[in-house]
DNA sequence: CATGAATGAGAATTCATTCAT
DNA sequence: AATGAATGAATTCTCATTCAT
């Protein structure tokens, strides 16, 4: 049942995750352009051309780090919004997982946020198959596929899916990244059922008739 | 009632203007991190030296830019939140409006991605004067109180003033961006209407008795 | 008749020169492969950076050093050799054109036997627009016309005169090169007459019929 | 008579020449900078360590492999030189056998053209034991030997042995090497006819009285 | 002996900033 | 005030060499 690995592969893998975590501390602690391979290494403790034995190159060594986190937040996301409950348990489900997963990873989020606007002119970022914008942009499209199925099953109203995934993710993760900042966040519940409550019902007093 | 101004200032004010607008549009075209002080004065017309005179340092340009543009959009945004039509028209306005300032200044935008995460440790942030962060801060802060006189007036629901508008506030930037980098986005009116009825009368189909 | 230079001209002329000098002297004292930038810079007098803003990267540097060098060589043999002497007088003041010139440019040897055989596999070698190889090539070629017109006046004997060419510059070349690195070489009439008399008349005490 | 070899030492044997085969292949494909250690481990199908347990350094192998094909090369052509038939003949045979070992051994020219030169200062020069030089010079002072031999016996014309000895290694390797690099050269004998014609005779039509 | 992961000195190159003109 | 050539600190990446297994 268990994956057979040598001792090798072990080592090998036990360096790409130290390095990698490396990574994440030192971007988040001096952010994305001033995080230097030197400084990556130090916090890793490992010599400066070993991670080029792993990665690539810094390029090659932040993307993989990304991906690397944010398969994780992909798979406790899915995890709990892929069930049959109804659509508002799993909307609290959903944020509660996100919080958790950045309580977490509290180094994650400045590499996310760097890298969610991609860099370099458009027509660069065409062909730079190395763009980490893929990976965030497919959060958003399979939250706007949990949308549109609880939008034909009469549990949302009729949108455009893609745009409100969008707007919810940016908005979820705006204070779940905020959680991480603040030095005396609310209890996670009270930001659940803050955003739950805002998403499902709105902020309004009396529902207009739209 | 008119400012003085010696023809110096004038022209000074002129080349101020001038370099910030080719930051911008540097910044938009190349990302943050490869935009070179050569490339911004080229595209500014002016020498390298020259920016030194009206800014001590790559960082000062960058910030002062940036304020530039976001004193405008907090006057634009301020301008149609701060009258005493109902809130669901105002909230409609400042969506307007935000979509209409990135639109003009597609520059911006990039710049804008860039800043709202400060960069360096919280020490560091804390020591930073040059950070850009306050200034992001403002618009969170200024939207909370007009949120809160709302609950005041009864036209939302009570709740956390601040953490309602960082949820809106990203939620409307996420959309309002996107646009920016989209090639054919839907019309103004539409993207304002999802976000003004999902923000108002949520995503639910029937209200929940929360 | 004179060419008007600016001052910025004759400046930036004299700073390419400096460096070219410098790259050819540094070359000659660790060769080739042990001639950093940095050690170039020094010797030129001139930051690392300075040499980036007239020369694209190392390899351009050393390219144009070596073309400007060659080609100097080259004005100095084809001076010599374009009259309408006879041959072996011209083949005389070739061989001390070419002393002269390396005597002159003593640095310039190791450079020159540098470059001779190109680096990197032969379809790389056939990408590579930079190659100095070319230069060299030059040499033999042009020697080889020369050559050529001295068969069909029935100066020499016929022969294939692109391989006498390059045996003759070779030989000349080895003996010339020697010369640099000699404590007390011969006197150049010495040796020219040594090469003159071996090329036109061979070393055989008898000439065999063949 | 014959060398008692334990299997260590015929082990051992095999190891150096197939890592100095290796190093002749990489340095042929790549260029001598452009070696690596790791391309030439691979090449010889060992690890990089392997290599360090039979050469000192990059440098010792280099040196070693330079040394055992050159020796070689002197054996064949000192076999051929040695012998008491008319120095006209041996010359003949000389340059055959040099033609033949280049076309043996392909990889080898770029290791010869790369090391005939010495790097370093004439002060280095002297400390460096590790010297390729004493080989190349080696085979100058051979020839040179069997050059005065030849003037003693009246063969040929009384002269500087070594200068001219010099002159005609290298005009000789020039063309066999240049071989190497062709894709169609001449035959073999027309190569030596040209190079001994032009050795023993001279080029001129008529033999100047000298 | 053989291995190859790890090391870190060292090289090329970039770019914010300065300052003489 | 404006310029842009010059600077050199800082950064990425390479590769010869070592050494624990």
């Amino acid at each position: 049942m268990a994956t057979p690995r040598s001792k090798e592969e072990v080592v090998q893998e036990y360096r790409i995750q130290s390095i990698q975590q490396a990574t994440m501390r030192v971007i988040a602690r001096k952010g994305m352009a001033a995080a230097t391979m030197q400084e990556i290494a130090d916090e890793a403790g490992v010599a400066k051309g070993t991670i080029y034995l792993y990665f690539r190159d810094r390029d090659e060594l932040v993307e993989k780090t990304f991906e690397t986190a944010i398969t994780e937040l992909h798979q406790r996301v899915d995890g709990v919004m892929s069930g049959s409950a109804p659509f508002a348990d799993r909307l609290r489900a959903m944020i509660t997982a996100a919080i958790e997963f950045f309580r977490d990873n509290r180094e994650f989020f400045r590499l996310y946020a760097s890298l969610r606007i991609p860099e370099g002119s458009p027509a660069q970022q065409r062909r730079n198959q190395r763009n980490c914008k893929p990976q965030y942009q497919n959060r958003i499209e399979r939250f706007a596929v949990v949308l549109q199925e609880a939008m034909d099953h009469g549990e949302i109203r009729p949108m455009n899916a893609r745009r409100l995934a969008l707007f919810l993710i940016e908005g979820i993760n705006s204070i779940v990244i905020d959680r991480v900042m603040e030095e005396a966040p609310p209890t996670e519940t009270e930001d659940v059922e803050l955003m739950a409550s805002v998403i499902l019902n709105g902020i309004a007093t009396t529902r207009s008739t739209n």
